[in-house]
DNA sequence: ATCCGATGCTTCGAATTCGAAGCAATATGT
DNA sequence: ACATATTGCTTCGAATTCGAAGCATCGGAT
């Protein structure tokens, strides 16, 4: 236990300390336009964005929540939100009874389609603007390396249902 | 305002979402890593963590808010928290009334030195793993460009206090 | 000396978040 | 077919988060 102190080299700290400082902040600032323009929190608009990504506008709760890291009890939540503000539709699976489909609706997307250039916009202006075509390049190619590093070992985002082997 | 609909390339778009697809797992990561070993939220040993490289391991409230990232009632709160927990002390500064300089204790650095590891361990892991060395010094000059940039203009992270033109 | 805006922090209430526990439907093994 | 584990989602309670409002102090102008 004492035998392998881990250790950063001072590069690797700086990407580290960099790298949450980046994220903390786009975050705020991309909230904030969200908020603004859109009465949306970070996590709906990612809810919205992925459903409108997704075909037919559909999705499973669970991969939503699995899309967006997040919980599913969080996950519920917002959808019921959302599901008030007439943002999207929620109905059983006809396949699975368990599942619930999420639907994004007209209003939905009307929304979506209201905050998403102010949203594109923020983005460019915090995180791009001050990068050139190959950074941009170099920082695609390095983040998906890592998102797929990460997706693809550990137990995934939300609850690891299987626990039988500690305790 | 239908003149500019603001567009990012394909590689932005990955970049962007890689980007917080990664930010988002690796915080689930180390926020795991940190409650198990010492029972610490993920601002709490951010809070820590900035002590400990300060200089006599004390901070002004603000300057703490704004080095994490966090908004002051927040900082509060959990300055609270690790004060009933012992991990800091909280005191008026002499210089200026108004501030309360939040300092780290014996107890704070033992916590602080029984996390880090593990800490330091899952950023490696879940982070640098997969990533060249010329990778994570790209990522380091990458992330600290826009880190600064993030800095230099915008109204700073908390709140702004200005407010007179709208109503 | 004194007024006034700016600054530093806290309190307050509301909204969001999570993990644990619970319930229903499905899959699997025999 | 039937028991058992697994999966999908929701409910629950507790903890965290934020922004707005409030209070005290400071700085700079008169």
């Amino acid at each position: 236990m004492s035998t392998r102190p881990p250790q950063l080299s001072p590069t690797e700290l700086a990407a580290y300390f960099a790298f949450t400082e980046v994220s903390s902040l786009l975050r705020h600032a991309v909230e904030k336009q969200l908020r603004d323009v859109g009465k949306l929190s970070y996590v709906q608009f990612q809810l919205l964005a992925r459903l409108g990504d997704a075909p037919g506008g559909s999705q499973r709760m669970t991969d939503l929540a699995d899309g967006v890291v997040y919980s599913r009890s969080g996950l519920t939540y917002q959808a019921q939100s959302l599901e008030e503000r007439g943002l999207v539709t929620r109905q059983p699976s006809p396949e699975d009874e368990r599942s619930t489909i999420v639907t994004l609706t007209d209003s939905g997307r009307e929304v979506l389609a209201k905050v998403f250039p102010g949203h594109i916009e923020a983005v460019k202006t915090h995180l791009f603007e001050s990068l050139s075509a190959e950074d941009v390049e170099m920082l695609a190619r390095v983040m998906t390396q890592v998102s797929g590093h990460l997706r693809a070992e550990p137990p995934r985002s939300a609850a690891p249902r299987r626990r039988s082997s500690d305790h």
